[in-house]
DNA sequence: AAATGGACG
DNA sequence: GTAACGTCCATTT
């Protein structure tokens, strides 16, 4: 962590390889960007002084050190990368608000979506303001005790909380009520903003002719599914509408350790096999730190090839050979290279036919399936796990929230991304942070202190018949629904779908990440060049989950067509709920859209059938829900 | 259940 | 020539 004063106010990046992964904010304002090459960035800022960021160890184990320090407050904290957490802190507002007099008069804690902070009355978001006040408090002791400074989002839901974490940035926090949802998904500048639409699935959605968030919004179920399949058609539309029901799943210690290296160019076997020595060797020393014992190796290697150069890895695995993992979890450590060696090798063979020729740009040794200690009952040794709390213990806080008092359940998450590109401002706080916050990583311990809670949420008004809510449907957004809305949705017709969990839940605070700002790594798209938190866009949007019958079903139909009413940007009138207009019959939408039609076609939007890519529809097997799946305990953390 | 690739962050 | 991780899912054998 770069920690020295001097380097406050000097424009300072992050390189790895020949290119700069981050940068701090001084350098941002002469034009570096994250990800730019060390020649362009040196051209833009030549003044530009560059730390070597190849080497992950730090920025791994201040990670976990924040991880930690959060978890200390409550369990059920999520990491999404190096230097993002989500965080459910329902239960820490459910006691606050017990707590919290009748009468006592408070505010919201840092900005408010899309608000004066001073117009909002807390005592009307009694939930998200109390989780403002945590996600402050956390911020705070993320300040103090490990020197770093980042952003947090206070929100319903994760999506929610990550979103709106960012909307200032550097170093500070942000909550958003229920009636600005659609106005902060309203916002985003394209679909691949949408957290969870990636590069593949943005072009698929492409070829759907869909650009925009409100496309996707209104695009007909039913026709959703035909490329993406039921369940991820209906995930995809939540996410544009803002809902999320996904659960914050605490992820406890790492479920692999792999270490990895990029190159121009490795041709010949001897030099493969020093490689891969080299990244065994600290491979190795991270596997033994961690205590566990590996039972699964994997080679993977990159090779390159003028076309297709995407991505592209290959990887061939193995048991791990019992002495060589105990080797490893105990200490012979070289021991345990010198035998690992000959087995990559294998498996490189496995891959490479060495007769003809080969040019590999990367290789990846992975330690996997790791098993907690062994023999020894429990006692001593090795290396405590401190947390240990697993499985079960997600499994109990999760069937907590859905039987949480009525619904509303808080989650916090934070999102957070580091980052941030963001004027300078604040150059004192903000650096520092970013000094530390740069690298953060690792792991490792950090004690408790407990805290508060809460005390719950409210979804107050209209007691709404919760236990008829269809999964799917947020409950806040529900209770915004206009009754008839919500009596149809409640009939039995909706109350299908899947299993899942969740319905409930208003309330949720998130807490984005606070985490650093500008992470090497992990997070790589996180730079939203924001332009969309700002707009003050228009109000709220009230969302109607979906869940209708008529577009669940999946080949449903009437719809069978290849193309439907889909309203552009420019020609849906901007007082009209695209939530609501998508849940109307066909028919009608068809008649409205031709009422409205008249702006200019703009946009290209061929609604084309995508060439081709293979669609997967229909069987969508629901592979149980996945109860079990072993979730490692978090040995990882050492007292 | 193990192996492998893909997508995402 | 995006870098260095890590997670979870889907598919295949």
């Amino acid at each position: 962590m770069i920690r020295n004063p001097a380097l406050r106010d000097v424009p300072l990046g992050i390189q790895q390889k020949y290119i700069v992964v981050t940068c701090n904010y001084v350098a941002r304002d002469q034009g570096v960007t994250k990800l730019m090459t060390v020649a362009a960035a040196k051209e833009k800022c030549p003044q530009l002084v560059l730390v070597k960021g190849e080497d992950l160890t730090h920025y791994r184990e201040m990670s976990y050190k924040l991880t930690e320090l959060l978890m200390s407050y409550c369990p059920l904290v999520e990491r999404l990368g190096f230097d993002e957490n989500f965080m459910d802190i329902t239960k820490m507002v459910e006691r606050r608000l017990a707590e919290t007099p009748e009468s006592h008069n408070f505010s919201f804690q840092g900005h408010v979506y899309n608000r004066l902070s001073a117009d909002v009355k807390a005592s009307d978001h009694p939930s998200l303001a109390l989780g403002s006040h945590i996600a402050a408090e956390l911020r705070d002791a993320i300040h103090s005790q490990l020197g770093l400074t980042g952003c947090a989002g206070v929100a319903t839901n994760k999506l929610l909380a990550k979103l709106v974490s960012g909307a200032f940035k550097p170093n500070q926090q942000t909550s958003l009520l229920p009636e600005d949802v659609g106005a902060i998904v309203g916002g985003l500048s394209g679909l691949r903003k949408v957290p969870g639409v990636g590069h593949q699935t943005a072009k698929r959605l492409q070829a759907l002719g869909l650009v925009s968030v409100k496309d996707l919004q209104l695009f007909p179920l039913n026709a959703l599914g035909k490329e993406f399949g039921g369940p991820s058609a209906r995930r995809l539309r939540n996410l544009s509408l803002g809902i999320d029901d996904s659960a914050v799943v605490p992820s406890g210690a790492p479920q692999s350790l792999s270490d990895e290296d990029s190159f121009r160019k490795i041709s010949t076997a001897k030099h493969v096999s020093e490689k891969i020595q080299e990244l065994l060797v600290s491979l190795v020393q991270r596997m033994h730190k961690d205590g566990r014992q590996p039972q699964t190796f994997r080679l993977t290697l990159r090779r390159y090839s003028a076309t297709n150069k995407w991505f592209s890895r290959e990887s061939r695995q193995c048991p791990m050979p019992n002495h060589v993992g105990q080797k490893v979890a105990s200490d012979g450590a070289d021991e345990a290279v010198v035998q690992l060696v000959p087995l990559a090798m294998k498996l490189f063979h496995r891959m490479v036919d060495c007769s003809a020729a080969f040019h590999l740009t990367l290789i990846n040794v992975c330690f996997s399936n790791l098993r907690t200690g062994g023999a020894a009952v429990g006692g001593k040794g090795s290396i405590t796990s401190f947390f240990t709390h697993s499985a079960s213990q997600s499994q109990d806080a999760s069937s907590d929230h859905q039987s949480s008092a009525r619904g509303v359940m808080t989650r916090c998450t934070p999102p957070q991304k580091a980052v941030s590109t963001e004027p300078p401002r604040r150059s004192g706080a903000e650096l520092h942070g970013w000094s530390r916050t740069q690298r953060p990583a690792v792991a490792v311990k950090k004690p408790p202190l407990q805290m508060e809670s809460g005390s719950t949420t409210s979804s107050h008004p209209k007691i709404t018949p919760m236990h008829r809510l269809p999964p799917d449907v947020d409950p806040e957004v529900f209770r915004l629904l206009p009754e008839e809305l919500q009596e149809e949705l409640s009939s039995p017709a909706y109350a299908n779908s899947r299993p899942g969990l969740s319905t409930s839940s208003p309330a949720v605070v998130c807490v984005p990440d606070i985490t650093t700002n500008g992470s090497p790594r992990s997070v790589r798209e996180s730079q939203n060049i924001d332009k969309g938190a700002e707009a003050k866009s228009r109000t709220a949007v009230t969302r109607r989950p979906e869940g209708s019958s008529a577009f669940l079903g999946e080949d449903v139909t009437e719809g069978g067509r290849t193309s439907f009413p889909r309203p552009s940007d420019g020609e849906f009138p901007g007082d009209v709920d695209p939530t609501v207009f998508s849940e109307l019959p066909l028919d009608v939408q068809r008649e409205l859209m031709s009422g409205w039609r008249q702006q200019k076609a703009a946009l290209k939007t061929p609604s084309s059938r995508k060439p081709g890519r293979r669609s997967s529809v229909g069987k969508d097997r629901k592979t149980a829900g996945k109860g079990a799946q072993a979730n490692n305990l978090l040995k990882y953390f050492k007292p």
